[in-house]
DNA sequence: GTCTATACGGTGATAGAC
DNA sequence: GTCTATCACCGTATAGAC
């Protein structure tokens, strides 16, 4: 991160940061391993070797995308888990929380649904395996919380619930669409809604 | 699929299918992409150049893997959707289907969870975005009756559901692992409790 | 059924001119 | 900040010997 510059006051963007974010974009569509530099520079409009004036190499690419977005991520799980709400209320704000971050975050999403398991292998991105594991034991004490406090379930077992959680809520940035016609709060209302309740009558 | 020889009577598989069955499963812990034919064929003990003996191209073989999967999986939904069981029955046994699929074809699974995406977009794998279609239609279907029957909420966007249920169900190819702790039928048991009725108490 | 040897296109990346 | 030119490597795939 050689410099502060994601927007400037009048929101105009960086040529490094456009360029970063029609990465991020062919990275999310068509997988990182799947993405050559040659994609990203022709749809920059510039030719592949100018991409490195701007980037020591693709792999740094990616790993800007994932770990600026996953900072902010849990900087913005960290306020509402230090707020005084109790359990049922936290896994309604953060499971909320987790719908606005593929709405707005789209792309660094998606890269890290269909990439980070192979990408965490590596030593560089060691720190998507660090995450996962703050991510886990977040959910873990929140839902056994929950538990205690009789707002939730206690006959089911509670690392299946966190599985089932985490990967409902994450993988439908498979099919939403920013700007579609279901918003992102809408669908985190039903979801909520499906969760907590169930489908049957 | 040049000869019906999948195994033989005595249970011993030829070595073209030793071969598709090391494929798939680096293809499923990596990636198509990410997997060489070099890696297989390392993996398999032989040369790289020796796959070409038994295979047209690496893509071939997720074709093969893929395909052969996809028949047999839609032949058993086709028999819980022609029983006479009311919607809720059938609901249920359509996501247990799905997850002792999860058990006994893992790398197929998550293959298809992993590369379909891409792949399906080539003329050669169409037939993954047609199964898909079918797949949607049924279970929509399934859907609304539960719902004319009294036993689905009918407050819900079915859209929503179905995507609930689809990505739910399939993304557990992810942490689930044959042979472990947990069999098939047990997180079937849980997720299905979780779906129809809510984590809440 | 596997090996040796090899063709050939694509890929990430570099050096220096403009 | 971008282009030209180019490299070394890795990828799939082939032909024919054993």
């Amino acid at each position: 991160m050689p410099d502060a510059s994601t927007t400037s006051g009048t929101g105009a963007a960086t040529r490094r940061d456009e360029l970063l974010a029609i990465a991020a974009e062919l990275f999310a569509e068509r997988g990182f391993k799947n993405t050559t530099v040659r994609d990203i520079a022709d749809a920059a409009g510039i030719l592949s070797g100018s991409l490195y004036h701007h980037f020591d190499s693709k792999e740094s690419m990616v790993d800007e995308i994932l770990s600026t977005f996953q900072a902010a991520l849990f900087a913005s799980y960290e306020e509402v888990l230090v707020s005084d709400s109790d359990a049922r209320a936290k896994v309604e704000r953060m499971v909320r929380l987790s719908f606005e971050a593929i709405d707005q975050h789209h792309s660094a999403v998606a890269i890290f649904q269909n990439d980070a398991g192979y990408l965490s292998a590596y030593p560089r991105f060691g720190y998507l395996r660090d995450r996962s594991t703050q991510f886990r034991e977040v959910w873990m004490t929140l839902l056994s919380q929950g538990v205690k406090e009789g707002v939730l379930r206690k006959d089911l077992d509670a690392t299946l619930v966190y599985r089932f959680i985490r990967d409902t809520v994450w993988v439908a940035v498979r099919w939403y669409r920013p700007g579609g016609t279901l918003s992102a709060d809408e669908v985190a209302n039903q979801y909520l809604s499906i969760l907590l309740d169930g489908i049957a009558s």
